[in-house]
DNA sequence: ATGAAAGCGCTAACAC
DNA sequence: GTGTTAGCGCTTTCAT
């Protein structure tokens, strides 16, 4: 490695002088040349090349008032978080597109109450643009703390609870309802007509998505029909025994994740009832390695999750710049609420 | 909520100017308070509470030159690296020990060859102190593009590859070879004598060693019963079938990691062995809900993962001081090697 | 113990 | 087009 003795590191400065300009020129030619003669854009450009330069960022950071760098803020309510494999896939969109608009990701992980005051401290000082954070349950404070410091933030499904009530923040979530009507809606347009519902926790807003979307399609459904579960596979297992039990009749179920229909799928083939001719069966995700690889292979409502990580930050980026340009508060920030659509399979 | 109208942001400039103070004070109370008066410290500390000052962070690193943030880089030859429960409590262990020592964690996904140059020139950059990278394999461009940007990095696992040869880079990693050794030596003590061994992906040093520790105890073992796997389930269970086919008289099994162990506990149900009455079942990692919950619960050897995490943190640390104090290169980094402990459960 | 002042490396008016 | 200049907010000698 041809590597120069290399002393303190060059800075602007020291590119101007060997191009032979002002420090403004270079500047200028460093962050894209506009309005600077192409002699002197390749003169500096070479310099840059030579040196070896690297601008320096907080630098530019304490002028510009502009970090260049985006947190992505991980509550914990739950044990394994990133083991879940949707988180995983989100997390991966937010990192495939804050690299391609060149911004970093820095990751904030939130164990517990006294996480959030650190957690606002740090967002408060400076440290990021913005924030991206995710509605799981219980994470009201979080939430109130993420507002407090007044970074714009974007979040990863529609937040619930008092502090996000009037709040209006801007988020991006699939259609859980509308995924949930056409569920159910072709459940009944292959013929089911005793259809039940196996529902998410009741504080997580996309579960509630689904249930209003299975209710907006049923609308007289008898209570008893939905059974409780906690998006688990064990949980839609038992809720298929339950249902079962006050139903025995049933021909239909839709449970409110991949997850909890295989556990469904479990419990129907201990009874022995066949899926579909007995019991039809239809999921929500389309997790890759769960949707496909079930027995029957599941029809399912898929969402494109990586892509609303993307959207995540491109909506951030947007706001981001909105406010730069019209200094206060512009339009109200506007969610994006994407589309789903069925996976026909085996399953239904 | 008593937000005072905020015009700009408080400076030290203003903090000092309410206590009363110069700003060298100001300054001087804020970084700890060293050499300052009580009753000035008390004056700047209200001001600073009243005022709501958070210290700039890019003013501060630029004179400094701490960034107080540190790399995580994560490669990904695999898919589902963040789904890796191994690789998620040691990620754990790391933002634990980061936040406990008031530093970000910036995360760098390398997704590909052309992530290599961006990532060396983020680190060269200055954005952070220091980086923590992992070593799995074919990673040997990003090994190199990390030493190239000259930022202290210490690696997760014994590095490998021409990159890593003479490199002498500080990593942390678990006792592999001393732990297979203790499995082995184990499945000797309980009296058996024809041990086979599942060994892992030949090129990870992890499955390397521990494969060396094997041989340490049965040095005149027959190539014959060491089976190749690559660390998954599926993988485990095929070399199992393999290994009984060549040895149908073996009456243990050493396998490199607990995913294995289970793929050959299956293999050996389904060919009506029974554990450990005919064959005795060791494994490695002793992962949460993959040792226990096995059928029978493994004996394995456990490491300390997420402490393994912390202690990388801990090690860059030292060396990011070191560096500090002792202007050059001090002493050669030194790696940590944790010990293992062989957890006794029923299949061996 | 405290303050005055220099300067970290960069961008952005503003002049030319 | 290009250069000059004034800070961004902070730490840190160096006097006092």
């Amino acid at each position: 490695m041809t590597e120069r003795t290399m002393g303190p590191r060059p800075t602007l400065e020291s590119v101007a002088a060997r191009a032979g300009v002002s420090r403004a020129t270079a500047s200028r030619v460093v962050n894209g040349g506009a309005g600077v003669r192409g002699a002197l854009v390749d003169k500096v450009r070479r310099a840059v090349e030579e040196l070896g330069y690297i601008p320096n960022h907080a630098a530019r950071t304490l002028v510009t008032r502009r970090t260049g760098a985006i947190a992505v803020i991980i509550g914990e309510p739950e044990f394994r978080v990133f083991s879940d494999p949707f988180f995983e896939q989100q997390v991966r969109g937010i990192s495939r597109e804050l690299t391609a608009q060149d911004a970093q990701l820095v990751l904030l992980w939130a164990e517990g109450p006294d996480d959030h005051t650190r957690i606002a401290r740090y967002l408060g000082g400076g440290h990021v643009d913005g924030a991206l954070a995710f509605s799981l349950h219980n994470d009201g404070a979080l939430t109130a703390a993420i507002g407090r410091s007044g970074v714009p933030a974007v979040f990863g499904g529609r937040p619930d609870g008092p502090e996000a009530a009037g709040a209006d923040v801007p988020y991006v979530d699939c259609d859980n309802r509308g995924g949930a009507r056409e569920a159910v809606h072709h459940l009944v347009s292959i013929g089911r007509r005793r259809i039940a519902h196996i529902a998410g926790p009741r504080d997580q807003t996309s579960a509630l998505d689904r249930l209003a979307g299975f209710h907006d399609v049923l609308p007289h459904a008898d209570p008893e029909v939905v059974s409780q579960g906690d998006f688990t596979t064990e949980s839609g297992a038992r809720a298929m025994v339950e249902l079962l039990a006050r139903r025995p009749d049933l021909d239909a179920v839709f449970a409110a994740n991949d997850l909890m229909a295989v556990g469904a799928l479990r419990t129907l083939r201990e009874r022995g009832l066949a899926v579909p001719g007995d019991v039809a069966v239809v999921g929500f995700d389309d997790m890759p390695s769960v949707a496909e690889l079930a027995d029957p292979p599941l029809t399912t409502v898929r969402q494109d999750i990586e892509g609303m990580g993307r959207l995540m930050v491109r909506l951030l980026m947007g706001i981001l710049n909105h406010d730069k340009e019209a200094g206060q508060e512009g339009g109200a920030p506007v969610s994006v609420i994407t589309p789903t659509a069925l996976v026909r399979r085996a399953s239904a």
